[in-house]
DNA sequence: CTCAAGTTTGCACCAAGTGCAAAGTTGCAC
DNA sequence: GTGCAACTTTGCACTTGGTGCAAACTTGAG
């Protein structure tokens, strides 16, 4: 019997622990040192394991910096799922959205942005975690509204969605550089809001 | 003076040869063998050449299975950049799309994302080819545009059109398994438009 | 023909990534 | 507790990935 998220038994927390520890270990190190400028092996020795259990961990040193994106858009599923049935889709993924702009839950991945940006391998895992959200998010309606709706619709509403998130993040990191402050994740809301808005109104000329 | 467009001088011709037998050698390897059981230096030896050289055009034998996605969506850009600057962009979107929906332009991105279905490093390639195609429309809304419109709007523009087309993409793999008829690319072009369609509505309610 | 600039190749090297088996932990039943 | 089964970490060996470098080769222009 596996009982993963009612008592997590001291394997599981042994396991996240670990996870945790190399993945700090690999941003950090990124930080310092800059991307590219370190080894697996580097790793593995900042986060007091060795090279091969590095490697059960995660396939490569990008994929640890990723992590946090992936982690972040974990949290946004959830938050979606929670949203009441009856609301409309568009209404869950905004207040979804708006449940994650805030700072414990931005931080890691907000470090683990500013490290990556403009390093291509690690943005490609970036753009994976994005694209999994997408597809999860699919079932995630399907579940909710079960197969009346259109397959396309589902995928280009789910996409178009993701988008607007990405969209969202992209702008608020050129204007606040990562800034978390409660002021600068305000803005971070405001530009969520407006991309969603603009997605609801399909895109009228501004 | 390098007069790549204009008349091709024999360098280039060369390089693009090489590059072209290249991504053939890797997309048919993928093909008879099934991704990751082969090496690079398969590819290169398949494509004529040493095994540096394929280094020097690509960096993975990802990278090059990924390809055409990359070829694919430049030719999109293109369509795009040469629609009437009056249109409406939703418009332009759309037309540009249907351009593309052609059997020609196709054939080695189809092949290519048969091939990388489901395999994750290549997967990844295609989602950056996405991403960047989304970065580059946006530099050319801007060019017609100027710079009246918002930033939030426009990238989110840009990039829910890239996630209606890549959703339209993925319905129609699924449906057609990448069949190359006419009547299956018509059925392509229906998914766009009516993918198009939902985003301009602002996807009310199905 | 000749020279400068660009391209391919072989070689050497280190880092990535994986299979395997031995050693170390944890969970569970008694 | 004791012991056993299941899981995790580690070290080791080995193949492949990926890059710097310098020598050989090809192409463009005068």
């Amino acid at each position: 019997m596996t009982a993963s998220s009612e008592t997590p038994t001291r394997r599981e927390l042994n396991k996240a622990a670990t996870r945790q520890s190399i993945v700090l270990a690999a941003v950090d190190l990124a930080g310092e040192r800059g991307l590219g400028n370190f080894t697996a092996e580097d790793i593995a020795e900042a986060a007091g394991v060795s090279r091969r259990t590095f490697f059960n961990y995660f396939s490569s040193a990008d994929e640890a910096i990723a992590a946090p994106t992936f982690g972040f858009l974990d949290a946004a599923l959830d938050r979606f799922r929670e949203r009441p049935h009856g609301e409309p889709l568009l209404e869950s993924a905004i207040n979804a959205l708006l449940g994650l702009a805030d700072h414990e839950l931005m931080a890691p991945m907000a470090q683990s942005f500013i490290v990556a940006h403009g390093h291509d391998p690690v943005t490609r895992f970036q753009l994976q975690a994005f694209d999994e959200c997408s597809e999860k998010i699919v079932t995630a309606i399907r579940e909710r509204e079960g197969d009346s709706l259109d397959e396309l619709y589902v995928q280009a509403l789910a996409g178009s969605v993701m988008a607007c998130g990405k969209a969202s993040l992209h702008v608020w990191f050129a204007e606040r550089g990562g800034d978390l402050s409660p002021s600068s994740i305000d803005r971070l809301r405001e530009l969520l809001m407006s991309a969603i808005e603009h997605l609801k109104s399909g895109f009228a000329a501004d």
